[in-house]
DNA sequence: GCTTTAAAAAGTAACGT
DNA sequence: ACGTTACTTTGTAAAGC
């Protein structure tokens, strides 16, 4: 009756303020990320696509709001790290990364590893890298990774480790330090992932 | 010809049991040398045994778990000691408690490197996961028998949530048609 | 969901020296 | 630049929040 049908307005109030508050949450991480507006419009159809399935049950909205961006992100070809989503967000990493594995899981995302070479331009950027150095950054993810050694690698820190080492062969060098701190791995993954790189390009 | 099967080694069993009989754990840690008993923290009481290596969680329900056996006849062995040791302190266990296997670990080395984005795709994306950013193994869910296999690079594998014996056996060889099949073992 | 227990795989991180 | 320790993932039962 009556008080049925108030029940169901403010279900629907609450329902649609808690969407409008997950949709700016995008806009806001989203900006804050430095993506593209057609990346926001991604997160907004994989979170309403969550909403309709009912995944946000048990899940706190943020933190479905905050997967779908990371999804979106990876979906367009311009990923961000979980580390650097995290860092705009008020959701722990560990749970972005346990609800974006659920979300994709059910809403059949089927999205690929990441590719490590789609970290090479934002990094060498940020840097201030040369196109060379990219280029060869770039040629050196290919080749190593042909070579098998990207299995079970982070994407960063083996993106992070080509630029490095591009770095050293375009003679615009950077420090490890420098580019752990772009990439947000530590100087060792570096120096590891590195090792490995020069010489599967035959370098020594 | 060493086949992959035969490299299967159980790393962990996880088993249950239930001596039929309610216990007093507040007391039962203090005549239990070694007992770990904090009911703030976690319900159950802590005991290990040394030979065979095993960690029991005893119940005030008189129910208990027992994981870190390296095989089914050591979780048998285990429980057995801590069965005597309860008789011991009076307290009446059941003749012969029923013991339930409800989990086995074991690891296996497929002797071929893996290429892990490869094998996600040609597995199907919708049936593995593989995030090398959280974590370095490709995780396969498989549906006959229903284990879990986390692959890695090295071609080193583990396989969970088995409850037969003969369940990783299965499995080995199941994966390793599913692999070849893709054209994925070099 | 969480809490605790165990074990493997390999990568990454954070300590201390 | 080492070495050590510890955390990530999977599965599983138990009692209770």
């Amino acid at each position: 009756r009556l008080r049925k049908w108030q029940e169901r307005i403010r279900t629907k109030d609450a329902g649609e303020r808690n969407l409008q508050f997950a949709l700016s949450e995008i806009d806001r991480m989203a900006s804050a990320l430095g993506v593209p507006r057609s990346v926001r419009e991604v997160a907004s159809v994989i979170y309403r696509r969550a909403l309709n399935e009912d995944l946000i049950r048990g899940r706190s909205i943020e933190g479905v709001a905050t997967s779908a961006l990371y999804a979106a992100c990876r979906q367009e070809g311009i990923p961000r790290s979980l580390d650097e989503v995290a860092e705009v967000s008020r959701v722990p990493q560990k749970e972005i990364g346990r609800t974006y594995r659920y979300i994709s899981q059910e809403l059949g995302l089927e999205l690929k590893p990441v590719d490590p070479k789609q970290f090479v331009p934002r990094f060498a950027s940020a840097l201030g890298l040369s196109e060379e150095v990219q280029a060869k950054a770039t040629e050196i993810i290919d080749v190593s990774a042909e070579q098998g050694l990207l299995s079970g690698k982070s994407p960063t820190g083996f993106a992070a480790a080509a630029i490095y080492a591009a770095s050293l062969l375009c003679n615009e060098k950077k420090t490890q330090r420098e580019v752990a701190d772009v990439a947000q791995v530590t100087e060792v993954t570096i120096r590891n992932r590195y090792q490995e790189q020069i010489e599967a390009m035959g370098f020594r | 010809m060493s086949a992959p099967a035969d490299s299967i080694e159980i790393q962990n069993v996880v088993a249950s049991t239930g001596i039929g009989q309610e216990l007093d754990l507040e007391a039962l840690a203090d005549d239990l040398p070694g007992a770990d008993f904090n009911p703030d923290n976690f319900p159950g009481l802590v005991y290990r045994t040394q030979d065979p290596k095993a960690a029991a969680l005893i119940f005030r329900s008189g129910k208990i778990v027992c994981t870190g056996a390296k095989s089914i006849d050591d979780v048998h062995e285990a429980l057995g000691i801590i069965f005597d040791k309860l008789r011991g302190l009076s307290i009446p266990v059941d003749e012969d408690p029923e013991i339930t296997v409800q989990n086995i670990v074991s690891s296996a080395d497929l002797g071929h490197n893996l290429n892990l984005n490869a094998l996600a795709i040609g597995l199907g994306l919708e049936d593995v996961e593989y995030e090398p950013e959280q974590f370095p193994g490709l995780v396969y869910r498989m549906d006959e028998p229903e284990v879990v296999i986390l692959l890695f690079g090295s071609g080193k594998i583990v396989i969970t949530g088995g409850k037969q014996t003969d369940d990783a056996e299965t499995a080995v060889e199941e994966i390793v048609k599913r692999i070849d099949n893709l054209g994925l073992l070099d």
